[in-house]
DNA sequence: TAAAAATACTCCATAGGTATTTTAT
DNA sequence: ATAAAATACCTATGGAGTATTTTTA
């Protein structure tokens, strides 16, 4: 037994919806010709349907006792199942009839640091507050990281501080965000203005490759004609949050979102840097994937997205005391 | 909309197993000609069950990318429902397999007042002992009411004190039962001998005409070449619980169950009035239908009782001290 | 260019029908 | 005698196949 290689298969294609209709039909009726009635079908048709469950089941469902058709335990069993079964197949039905007209569900939302941390928090309370239904799960990492997320499916939609050269992903303008360059007040000559080889020399707190802070600062030196090369690396970091912690503690210069470094600029931790040479400006984007068709809930958060950052001049609430 | 008689009827017929079962290895495996090789069948067929449900449910369940497969928001929804159904089928499938090879379930059984209060408690016990997958819901009534519940398909078995005639019942001897005449010890002539016909002047306590025990008693009256009407009626009780109670409180003669009435002799609460030209006897019988084909549990039950009952001797264990 | 889904068609398994027989009331 | 299920037989929908086209990585 259950040697064979393709033998023992499939026997088990028989339980069907019809079948399952049927039978629970004639258990609630209890009578075949009446079941048929009111599902719209034969007699016959019935009595075939309840004889196939019955031979794959291998128990009588129901005794036929002349006119009086009685349901077996097996019977009462198999009903106890099928109306949960049904009741899940309409569950289903309800569910994903809710996903596609209405705005509910789950959004699944890459953010990169600086959006993460100082743009997104804001614009999605707004969003979750007119749109109670929807909840959203927000994943952090790097521009390239959550653009490689989109274009992958796992995140519905991206907002990354560098717009992404992938064909396949669209792309929407949502707002400009300065960097600035900041130090520990304690570093020497942070007040002052130097030529830009000079600050160049000094030594720098870095973000890695793939962020869009690093990407953006790297564009403006060249259009400055100098490389990233040039410049005195002290210390490489993966997030925004050690960045300025290292500029805090006085490790040299860093380049950040002034979103970001506003908190620590307004209680004095870390001080401007002059950097009239480079006029550095990144502009944050929210991205999808071309190909997918976003269900309401996600198009609804695209939209709040975008039309709430033209409508409200680029800046997010936090920031709007500058 | 709504309004049509018979349009509306049934168009959602198309959600099926075989669908399902290819939308979910479709959203297992993330590509539909893999999906396709795991269920043996081609990948337009897959494609084809793919659009028929997207069709249905009015939403996009795959985001095709090219050569990337990624489920929707629907999707994701479908297929924790999906996954719960196929449990719920699984689970009904194996439930009933289990009632039809196993001792299980619950067996629905009627009894009469007297076998359900002394014979079947003991016996029923050790049954349950011997098969704890088994359950047991008794129903009470008089001997014409179990009869009626069996005939009916309401009880799967039923132990009554009479023979019923219903053709469509099979009934199996299981023990016999003395019948005694009781009366308060402070009944004037209970401890006496008299003929029967002043017997019969007495005042009597009776059951209800569908008991066992007043057939068994009419018929032992015939016998003796009386007739019920003939005797003095006091009162007529619908239970035996009634009857002893009356009995006990000096109301007059009563005839019961030797078995039921065993505990008030013994106390001396009752004591046993001679009736020599009056032999009662009247059989225990379990009754079942004969169209209807018992399941394993309640089959075992039906041959536990009646193997007891002639291993046994034919008494209740509680009797035994006799 | 290759790999995967969609399309076009063909075929047959089977759900469903009608007519009839059997069975039990 | 009647009402209901079972049986016999037929029809046609649609599930599944092969061959091919389209699309995208």
């Amino acid at each position: 037994m259950g040697v064979g290689i393709e033998f023992f298969d499939r026997e088990d294609r028989d339980m069907d919806f019809r079948r399952l209709e049927a039978f629970c039909k004639v258990y609630e009726r209890l009578s075949f010709s009446r079941a048929g009635d009111d599902l719209f079908l034969s007699q016959p048709t019935i009595s075939a349907h309840i004889q196939t469950l019955e031979k794959e089941l291998g128990a009588r469902l129901f005794d036929r006792m002349g006119r009086t058709v009685l349901p077996t335990p097996a019977g009462k069993a198999l009903y106890a199942r099928a109306t949960d079964i049904f009741r899940l197949v309409d569950l289903a039905k309800a569910e994903v009839h809710g996903l596609m007209h209405r705005v509910t569900g789950e959004v699944i939302l890459g953010a990169s640091t600086i959006p993460a941390g100082s743009l997104l928090p804001g614009l999605l309370a707004a969003f979750l507050k007119a749109y109670p239904d929807v909840s959203i799960r927000m994943q952090t990492g790097d521009s390239a990281a959550i653009t490689q997320a989109v274009s992958q499916g796992e995140c519905m939609l991206g907002v990354v501080g560098a717009r992404p050269d992938h064909a396949e992903l669209t792309a929407t303008f949502l707002c400009n965000d300065e960097l600035v360059c900041v130090a520990a007040p304690a570093f020497s000559t942070a007040a002052t203005v130097l030529p830009l080889e000079d600050r160049l020399a000094q030594p720098w707190i870095m973000r890695e490759p793939g962020s869009g802070t690093r990407q953006a600062m790297e564009q403006a030196l060249s259009r400055a004609g100098k490389d990233v090369r040039e410049l005195r690396q002290a210390i490489e970091v993966a997030s925004t949050q050690a960045l300025l912690a290292c500029a805090a503690a006085g490790m040299g210069l860093a380049v950040t979102s002034r979103l970001a470094a506003q908190q620590l600029l307004t209680r004095g931790e870390l001080v401007e840097v002059a950097l009239p040479a480079l006029r550095m400006e990144r502009e944050f984007w929210c991205i999808a994937h071309a190909q997918r068709v976003l269900f309401p809930a996600a198009r609804t958060c695209h939209e709040f997205l975008v039309t709430r950052c033209s409508r409200d001049g680029c800046v997010a609430p936090q920031s709007k005391g500058l």
